[in-house]
DNA sequence: GCTGCCTGAACAACCGTTTGCGCAGCGGGC
DNA sequence: GCCCGCTGCGCAAACGGTTGTTCAGGCAGC
């Protein structure tokens, strides 16, 4: 503490807290103080603050997996408004397990976070009942949550899955399946209702299955088994891009190539699907000003606890790779 | 708290501590203890116990860029080492800039962290003096420091780039050059070193180049600069993965192409590169392994505050796949 | 010259835990 | 029957700031 080197008590704080304003103390004093405090390489004792504001200017993130691109893009996002306003990020990952998201939160409540930024929101979802319980303000990002009134920013799901079948659909295709997500996870059911609903206003129907995590693996198998329902196939929309690399390995493993008998598209434009072979059409929408909009309605959150829950949707863009073309013959 | 619901004072926190055990406490209070707690969902105010003991048992880690998903990785392993010793992870990225290092550092200081991850490393690196100085216990990982005794876990950048230009000599590459990533970071000269000693003990000697940033963009300018100047380069060993795309794009910019004409080699192995176009040979080191390590070595140095510094070196693989062939002719 | 006000800084309580120490009650040994 | 020791728990200080309140001194007004 600069408090013994100096003269005084703690008159510190309020010069440290710029409170010094005020006509409540001498700039000379506060000059003084403020060398010393330079001097000493004096650090605010973040915690000690906390405990007596009740303010930790912690923000927790909860995200499926910190190893997954994706995400990666979200959480800078969030960082770089957050820490814009002196924040900081408590990240966990829970590999979209309910028992870990449990005791990870349970983690960042007991460090005290302001808030929580939950990207792992299932519907219905206990974790996030507890929270919202718990008064703790929080911002679902990627997922929203159907019985909860909570803040939430997601891409329009719908828009993006229309925007998916009208391409194929321009490009020729008739015969699509939907490769979705888990069943309780909303971005999975909306998507899932926009495809059919898409394909029905053209007098069409398709297939569907359900991944139980969004990993290629699972989107192998699940295309494997929809290729299997339905062999005449010409069309994969798929919830997600690693699901939709999964069913381009699975198109492979049946002796076919996308996009020649089968077009698939993805829906994120994760970092790299440019790059893959073939390219990744899909859908796009901006992971950065995703998880910049959660941190600013997280924000907003805290600093006007009343406000009202938002849900702020993110508009899609179709990108157009390598990955679909108009159907054999 | 459970004090008022309760009859007694901070006996709960010799119950909830488990300090129950040593005969300090009945049985009996300590169920009733524990049933109240319970019920109101009582939860430690983790700022307040740190205050008191001085310990958070959060680790601050310090990455270039959360976005990248080769950091991701290694994110996950530190993650899952830690928060299996109760520990969480304050994460920050700094671009690999300096100043944004200092301010993030600075942050996690003042939260009190227990100690740092640091994989920003630069050298010298004043940001790390300054933490080195105050004594806070710190790991780092992907690079060293010369000057520093720090503890650090990094690829055997030696053995790395070894494996890779024995790999193109394999081929009956005999002109080779090599991407760097900016001169001033550890794993940037070991690993042009071990290049240029590989070479030389095969009679050859390749030209050189350095990134300002480890993107594919810089990559891409490296590489047409190296091209350029050795125009007759059939073999390209690249620091960094997402440099090797950028050789790569160079490679195409100049309407030739991969591993056709030029064969290159990557290093990190990260995530997708199996599926880049072509796919991406390249030296493999376990991300998930180096982060895990990393975090260990913080804990010990967290329990055992003396222990001597110890640096780490995981051994590197060679992954053979698309971009590397023989020469042309 | 005295009173009152205003300015600048000190005082002290408080945030929620941890932890060394003290204290009351009880049982056993002599 | 007395004393000692042990057992089980309460007391209170301390961690390092923040902040409402008090206090001292100087100056101006009457």
């Amino acid at each position: 503490m600069a408090r013994e080197a100096e003269v005084h008590v703690s008159t510190v704080s309020r010069v440290l807290n710029g409170q010094a304003a005020a006509g409540r103390i001498t700039p000379q004093t506060e000059a003084r103080i403020r060398a010393i405090a330079r001097d000493l390489g004096y650090r605010h004792n973040a915690i000690a603050r906390a405990l007596r504001t009740g303010r930790t200017l912690i923000v927790g993130m909860v995200v499926p997996d910190v190893g997954n691109l994706y995400q990666a893009g979200i959480t800078r996002g969030a960082g770089d408004v957050l820490s814009a306003d002196r924040y900081s990020l408590l990240l966990a990952s829970t590999d979209d397990d309910l028992a870990h998201a449990e005791a990870q939160v349970s983690a960042m409540l007991s460090a005290q976070a302001d808030g929580l930024l939950y990207g792992v929101a299932r519907d219905p979802d206990p974790v996030l009942e507890g929270v919202v319980r718990d008064g703790i303000p929080v911002v679902l990002f990627n997922r929203q949550s159907s019985e909860l009134s909570v803040p939430a920013v997601l891409p329009d799901d719908g828009a993006g899955s229309r925007l998916a079948v009208e391409h194929l659909l321009a490009l020729g295709h008739r015969r699509l399946i939907h490769i979705g997500g888990p069943a309780d996870v909303s971005s999975t059911v909306n998507r899932l209702e926009a495809f059919d609903a898409a394909l029905a206003s053209a007098g069409l129907e398709g297939g569907h299955g359900f991944a139980d995590r969004h990993t290629e693996e699972e989107g192998q198998r699940v295309a494997r088994e929809l290729l299997d329902a339905y062999p005449d196939t010409t069309g994969i929309v798929a919830a997600n891009d690693r699901l939709a690399l999964g069913a381009i390995d699975a198109i492979r493993q049946q002796g076919a190539e996308c996009p020649d008998q089968v077009s698939v598209v993805g829906f994120n434009d994760m970092p790299y699907s440019e790059r893959f072979d073939p390219p990744l059409t899909t859908i796009r929408i901006s992971q950065y000003e995703l998880g910049a909009n959660a941190a600013r309605l997280l924000l907003e959150t805290l600093a006007t606890p009343s406000r009202k829950p938002e849900t702020v949707l993110l508009p899609p863009t179709l990108v157009i790779r390598g990955s679909t073309a108009p159907p054999a013959a």
